[in-house]
DNA sequence: CAAGAGATCATCT
DNA sequence: GATGATCTCTTGA
């Protein structure tokens, strides 16, 4: 019995028969645990156009006020608000003029912290992925925050959307857990000290991160 | 292949 | 008024 009414037709073949939603606790654990075990999991978007799903092969991991590359180290504003909220909902801010970045805040309330999904391996909807990219390549699809956000149709109204409701989610299909890597996170040269920190993580040998 | 420029706007000073 | 959790294109070796 499918309880979760969402069979796991996204499966790679090598699971379970079911997918399980990833439910709210799991983004309520570490910062550092949850962008661990993001890795193999598969990220749904549903939207008018059609489904679109992908295996996340990169995370980063942004941790509370003290991070100073994390947003919410310049304190509670508008913009940050959602990540002072509770864990499972999703912050997607604009940047650069031209892109969305997709997070998903974790963690506990008044504990501002999120996990950037920053390169997904496409799996379903790629047709779709390659009309909103306007390009062939597979590896160009979603291999990078900005590209996998217009790859799966992610914009501001989906920012503070639940990511344990029914538009935007994240799905278990039972992959053992891939090895991984641990590296500095991309474009916060100006975080000082903690632009050091290893809270990018990728699956090792994946061709779809946003680079080596 | 590596490096650099430019695009463009919401947010915060 | 400055800048950024990016990307694409161009240039030049």
């Amino acid at each position: 019995m499918n309880l979760n009414n969402s069979s796991c037709a996204n499966c790679r073949g090598n699971s379970s028969d079911f997918a399980l939603k990833l439910p709210r606790p799991f983004y309520e654990q570490s910062t550092l645990d949850v962008a661990r075990q993001l890795l193999g999991k598969y990220l749904v978007r549903k939207h008018l156009d059609g489904m679109t799903v992908g295996r996340i092969v990169e995370t980063e991991a942004y941790v509370g006020s003290r991070d100073k590359a994390c947003h919410a180290s310049r304190g509670r504003t508008k913009r940050t608000e959602i990540m002072f909220g509770p864990a499972g909902h999703a912050y997607v801010y604009f940047i650069y003029g031209f892109y969305y970045c997709l997070n998903i805040v974790t963690e506990a309330v008044d504990y501002p912290s999120a996990v950037l999904i920053r390169a997904v391996e496409p799996l379903k909807g790629i047709d779709l992925m390659k009309e909103r990219r306007r390009t062939e390549r597979l590896h160009k699809l979603a291999s990078g925050p900005g590209k996998l956000c217009q790859a799966f149709a992610i914009d501001r109204s989906l920012n503070g959307a639940d990511v344990c409701a029914n538009l935007l989610y994240v799905e278990d299909c039972g992959e053992p857990a891939p090895k991984t890597l641990a590296g500095p996170r991309v474009g916060v040269d100006y975080a000082g000290k903690w632009k050091h920190k290893p809270w990018r993580f990728l699956i090792r040998g994946s061709e779809f991160v946003s680079r080596p």
